[in-house]
RNA sequence: GGUCGCAUAGCUCAGCUGGUUAGAGUACUACCUUGACAUGGUAGGGGUCACAGGUUCGAGUCCUGUUGCGACCA
């Protein structure tokens, strides 16, 4: 048999089956299967959630090929608004240049130069992985089609008033400018309470106000207290002077305020604090900024203009504190948003925004209450659910230029304001040519949010039509089956694909949702680079194989739980490959060539309890598959081919030549059940097993995928394992090697020899009765026996002893269970019955066991 | 603070609707260099299923609480 080099192998393999269009959909198949590829960034790499996320969807749309459906796995990349901008912007850094100072035309042709430079690295790291989408499609969120499906999208989100333009206060980054609630991450900080007296007019008083923003406080408009507070009824509707300044503002009374906090009196900066801004609007209060969107500090700022918030904060207090407004500064533990691509702190910043309405989810949120759409594990509804009750309006435009330029107009001739899908040559209303587009871009996570149909050709005009999409694709593959992402993109991606969806297409975009955990460490810590705990996927398929990496990804993919990862994990499956590989040399080494399953007929008692076995194995990893249990079908393949084929079947058949035949033919079958976990190997097998070795012709990979069959069981083989593990069990507990043993079952002649052969005697004889002056081992289903001379039977002693323990306590379990009234009236009678039955054999073998302890001690 | 999840053999984990003696892999012990494989084979030891209550004829499995860990939201 060829040596196998995984690496050469993989690579090459690859290039065939994507060369030969294995990959794309046949059309020719009735039923149709369609995943959509979560799009990673169009300029990053393969990290190790990828490497899992995309071998789970790999397992699927292989095991849906094979079963004869149309299958589309729709592969793109994602444009990535911020990350790629930065990256980009920096570039342009180093060359000592800023982005304003090229242009925006000019800095877009340096995105899309970088794009393409740097595009498809991730696209050839999914081959390598062995995915197997179909590439012939290839989107990404920004070709034409789909510019069109967003502008479109826009349009009509525009026209029925669910998209608008605001003034409100959103979450914003200095650097990145506004985000949405979900785009900002919360950390504990330690920080300083800092307590400020505000001294009221014509007054001795002050009146003191706690805060962790204190350079805030030139944007006060107000001094806000519980009108339930009786420490300061008095003041209420007096003013007070901010420090440092000529600037009164009034005390005024709201519920809202909490007395235990701070002092019980807060001060109120509608710019610059969201609960602010409430109160602002409820009491008719001023918005006075104190900083800039960059975060500087303005002219209402007085000596402190031109600082940076963060900075000006130090100088604040040190100036307040000479002055002689520091009432004290506690130290303070509290909650800080931060953006979570540059980690910088968030702002709550009033400016002007588009917005998606919440009210567009609510047919959403309508059609998962109803049940079209399935979460695995269900409990992720919940917080789906959770989620989408607390929406808020989602702020959609984002201050960069590399994305989906918001397609909104504004005339300067009349003040027309209006949506556009083609790119307008004057305003509708007064034909002015003199109007200019919205320099915003979308949230990338809009353009995503289309991903499921966009992709199918919704409003992509004719563009890509009949190459990247076809007709029929909407109606074949719209709703998606099933969609394979990370949970942490539920908000961010899941959810707003359930929003456009439903509205659009009016239908669910998808019926099944599988959500996997996080890739953690073998000590479940997070993987990160500053820890240097980050295990790369590319380096060990380099170093293992990509069959190796999916196997092990796949085997600790448990649904609910995060994955433990580990080299060691790494080396079990290596194991396993070696075995496999192994056990086809076996094969080989007898008969050069195998037909498939379907082409062989299973004669002799040993292929059919096989062939039982197999069959097992099938309805096992195909009702897993069906329930996204990808641990279970890794975990029952690894067992079926390791212990049962292997241990066993090749083992046995080493007594009799005549099965090997159909062995070989089971084991080809069952390197297609293989076949989605292991693409590769299997591959390789299935060909040296295989006359035919043309890879174009012959590939395991559109081969039928196993069927499961009603078959009755083959008993016979199952008793002769037991009484070999016996007679094992005999050996090396009294480590002896006598030559004759008995065994008390019936079986048919041609028993004795696979006994014989793996049970490592002379000679074996089957009974009807127990024999003088012997020692027994007592298994489930049998007994066998060895003359007491031959052996030392000290230890037979202990195990007896230990076994006649356990069966007491079995029978006392038993009897007293069948002793409970209750017990007999309410279970179920066969329960009952079966009690009786498990209580008469436990009873059964303790007689045995008793009686042979007695004999033994004769 | 709110919501949710997890806790089973030394380690990593299965155990789906409650019903035989709670299972794997790995590690451990002993034996085996028998022509597929030492990345192997054979056999064995190892768990009061976090704790406390409850429901039930019956609880690892359902309910409540406690402790510990984690996630998400505020």
């Amino acid at each position: 048999m060829r040596e196998y080099n995984p690496k050469e192998f993989e690579k090459s393999t690859y290039e065939i089956w994507e060369n030969n269009g294995f990959f794309e959909v046949d059309y020719e198949k009735e039923k149709n299967f369609c995943i959509m590829m979560p799009p990673p960034n169009v300029t990053g790499s393969l990290h190790i959630g990828h490497a899992l996320t995309f071998t789970l969807q790999d397992i699927i749309v292989r095991y849906k090929r094979m079963d004869g459906y149309a299958t589309l796995w729709q592969p793109g990349t994602d444009h990535a608004g911020i990350a790629t901008q930065n990256v980009v912007e920096k570039q342009i850094l180093a060359e000592g240049k800023t982005k304003e100072e090229i242009g925006r035309e000019k800095f877009l042709k340096r995105v899309w130069e970088w794009k393409e430079y740097s595009g498809g690295t991730i696209t050839k790291q999914l081959r390598r992985l062995g995915a197997s989408p179909a590439w012939s499609r290839e989107r990404f969120t920004m070709d034409e089609g789909l510019q069109r499906a967003v502008r479109v999208a826009f349009k009509k989100l525009y026209d029925e008033g669910l998209i608008v333009k605001g003034n409100y206060m959103v979450n914003w980054c200095p650097k990145d400018g506004a985000l949405s609630d979900i785009e900002v991450e919360y950390e504990t900080h330690k920080g300083k309470l800092v307590y400020i007296k505000y001294p009221i007019l014509d007054s001795n008083e002050y009146i003191t106000v706690a805060t962790t923003r204190p350079e805030t406080y030139f944007g006060d408009t107000a001094v806000m207290v519980n009108p339930k507070d009786e420490r300061y009824k008095h003041l209420i509707g007096k003013k007070v002077r901010l420090p440092l300044t000529k600037r009164e503002i009034p005390i005024i009374a709201d519920e809202y305020v909490d007395m235990e906090f701070g002092t019980g009196a807060v001060k109120v900066t509608p710019a610059h604090d969201p609960n602010d801004y409430e109160v602002g609007i409820r009491h008719n209060l001023d918005l006075i900024k104190v900083f800039d969107e960059k975060g500087i500090l303005n002219e209402n700022a007085g000596e402190f203009a031109g600082l940076d918030r963060l900075e000006a904060r130090e100088a604040i207090i040190e100036k307040l504190k000479n002055e002689g407004f520091i009432e004290k500064i506690e130290e303070h533990t509290h909650q800080i948003g931060h953006c979570y691509r540059c980690k910088n702190i968030i702002e709550p910043y009033v400016s002007t925004q588009w917005f998606l309405k919440k009210e567009t989810a609510k047919e959403a949120i309508e059609a998962a209450n109803k049940g079209e759409v399935k979460f695995h594990p269900a409990q992720w509804k919940n917080n789906y659910d959770a989620w989408m009750r607390e929406l808020r309006d989602w702020c959609i435009s984002r201050q960069l230029w590399w994305g989906h330029q918001i397609p909104v107009y504004y005339c300067q001739n009349c003040g027309n304001e209006w949506a556009s899908v083609e790119e307008p040559s004057e305003c509708p209303k007064c034909h002015s040519k003199n109007f200019f587009q919205d320099p915003d871009v979308l949230d990338t996570w809009f353009s995503s949010a289309l991903w499921p149909f966009s992709t199918l050709g919704w409003e992509n005009g004719k563009w890509g039509k009949g190459i990247k999409w076809n007709e029929v694709d909407l109606k074949r593959f719209y709703p998606n089956n099933l969609l394979i992402t990370g949970f942490d993109i539920l908000f961010f991606w899941v959810a707003r694909m359930m929003m456009m969806g439903v509205h659009f297409l009016k239908e669910v975009p998808f019926r099944d949702v599988y959500l996997h955990a996080l890739v953690r460490d073998e000590h479940g810590q997070k993987m990160s680079k500053s820890k240097g705990n980050v295990i790369d996927p590319l380096e060990m398929i380099e170093k293992y194989s990509a069959d190796i990496m999916r196997f092990t990804l796949a085997i600790l993919a448990v649904q609910g739980r995060d994955i433990k990862l580990s080299e060691n994990k790494m080396i079990e499956s290596r194991n396993f490959t070696n075995k496999l590989y192994n056990a086809a040399r076996f094969l080989k080494m007898h008969k050069e060539f195998f037909e498939d399953l379907e082409n062989t007929e299973i004669k002799t008692e040993l292929g059919k309890w096989m062939y039982y076995k197999f069959n097992e194995a099938v309805k096992n990893v195909r009702n897993e598959l069906d329930e996204y249990r990808f641990n279970d079908a890794a975990m029952t393949l690894y067992r079926y081919l390791w212990n049962d084929f292997c241990d066993w079947g090749i083992e046995l058949s080493k007594v009799s030549k005549e099965s090997i035949n159909e062995l070989g033919s089971i084991f080809k079958e069952s390197l297609k059940l293989l076949h989605p976990f292991m693409p590769f190997l299997t591959e390789f097998l299935y060909q040296e097993l295989s006359k035919n070795q043309d890879i174009e012709k012959n590939t395991i990979m559109l081969k039928n995928f196993p069927k499961t069959r009603e078959l009755k069981k083959p008993t016979d083989f199952d008793l002769i394992i037991e009484a070999i593990i016996s007679i094992r069990r005999i050996k090396a507990l009294t480590q002896s090697n006598f030559k004759k043993a008995y065994v008390l079952a019936k079986l048919p002649e041609m028993a004795k020899e696979y006994i014989k052969k793996l049970a490592k005697i002379e000679d074996i004889e089957f009974i009807k009765k127990p024999i003088e002056n012997a020692i027994k081992d007592i298994s489930d289903n049998l007994e066998t026996m060895v003359s007491k001379k031959d052996i030392d039977i000290k230890p037979i002693i202990q195990r007896l002893n230990k076994q006649k323990e356990k069966m007491q306590k079995e029978i006392l379990k038993f009897e007293n269970k069948l002793k409970n009234k209750n017990f007999l009236e309410k279970a179920p009678q066969n329960i009952v019955e079966q009690t009786k039955k498990e209580l008469n054999e436990a009873k059964n073998k303790l007689s045995k066991i008793e009686e042979e302890l007695r004999k033994i001690n004769d």
